[in-house]
DNA sequence: ATGGCTGGTAGAACCAGA
């Protein structure tokens, strides 16, 4: 039986992780990697590092910086779009088919500022349109397709530490959890974290910089998905999150998901 | 406890993350 182990992770700058994607990769093997927030333009992007490590097929949509996603393969990729799903020239999303024809799309959904109301706060406003234009893509979708990133949204209440602290809080709040249930409605999405980890156990991706022990009362948020085509996620044998690495040294705030797919 | 910390870039009394 063949099949594709991919994993994504909102890397938190990929010149500053180097050492532990390497350690990642190693230690885990998927055969496709996506990244989000890799703050380098394509021209500072290590590609050699990863080509080193068996990974030599990229497709960068990176800008100086902020934001930035990739995804390095050991499998050729075609690349077949990048959308701006904010209209305004921010690399924040890439898409690539794999061999035997799913698409791959990996996407960083812009954090929206801090205040949730649109009227004071643009980015809040700015982080709906950009689902809404991305359900409007999802309604059109035919082909089976895994959507993979850091949404910056934690839909249920399990998906934080405490849902009451959070209801006021941007990434749990509830217009963004509708926006949310409209983008998976539009296509009907399967959540995979959540078929693996049913509702309502614990499952986080995310924990704060802010703290001097991201262990302590773990205040976690579950901000980065993996979504199936309803015709592919039958093919998802496995789905894990890699608590561990947010212990790992010099982290980043997110922790990497990986899924399998039998083929 | 709306603080706390981290990275990029500039060389900050910076910005952004979420």
């Amino acid at each position: 039986m063949t099949s594709f182990k991919i994993a994504s992770w909102n890397i938190n700058s990929v010149r500053a992780r180097a050492a532990i994607v390497e350690r990642f990769l190693k230690e885990e093997g998927p055969d496709v990697l996506c990244l989000q927030e890799t703050k380098a333009h394509n021209d500072v992007f290590p590609g050699e590092l990863f080509t080193r490590l068996g990974y030599v097929h990229h497709a960068l949509n990176g800008q100086r910086m902020h934001h930035g996603v990739a995804i390095l393969s050991r499998l050729p990729l075609a690349e077949h779009d990048r959308h701006d799903w904010q209209d305004n020239g921010e690399a924040r999303h890439i898409g690539v088919r794999l061999p035997g024809g799913i698409r791959l799309e990996n996407v960083y959904v812009p954090a929206g500022g801090d205040v949730p109301d649109r009227t004071v706060n643009p980015k809040f406003g700015q982080k709906l349109d950009f689902l809404e234009r991305m359900t409007r893509w999802s309604e059109k979708l035919s082909e089976p397709t895994l959507i993979v990133g850091d949404f910056n949204v934690a839909p249920l209440e399990c998906d934080v530490w405490s849902h009451k602290a959070l209801l006021d809080v941007v990434s749990h709040t509830p217009i963004e959890v509708e926006t949310l249930g409209r983008l998976q409605a539009a296509h009907g999405w399967v959540d995979l974290g959540r078929r693996f980890v049913p509702a309502p156990q614990r499952c986080y991706t995310w924990w704060s910089y802010r703290s001097p022990d991201w262990t302590k009362n773990d205040r976690g948020r579950r901000l980065d998905h993996m979504w199936a085509s309803p015709s592919l996620a039958p093919q998802a044998i496995a789905h894990r999150v890699h608590e561990p690495c947010r212990a790992w040294e010099r982290p980043s705030d997110h922790v990497p998901l990986v899924v399998e797919l039998t083929l």
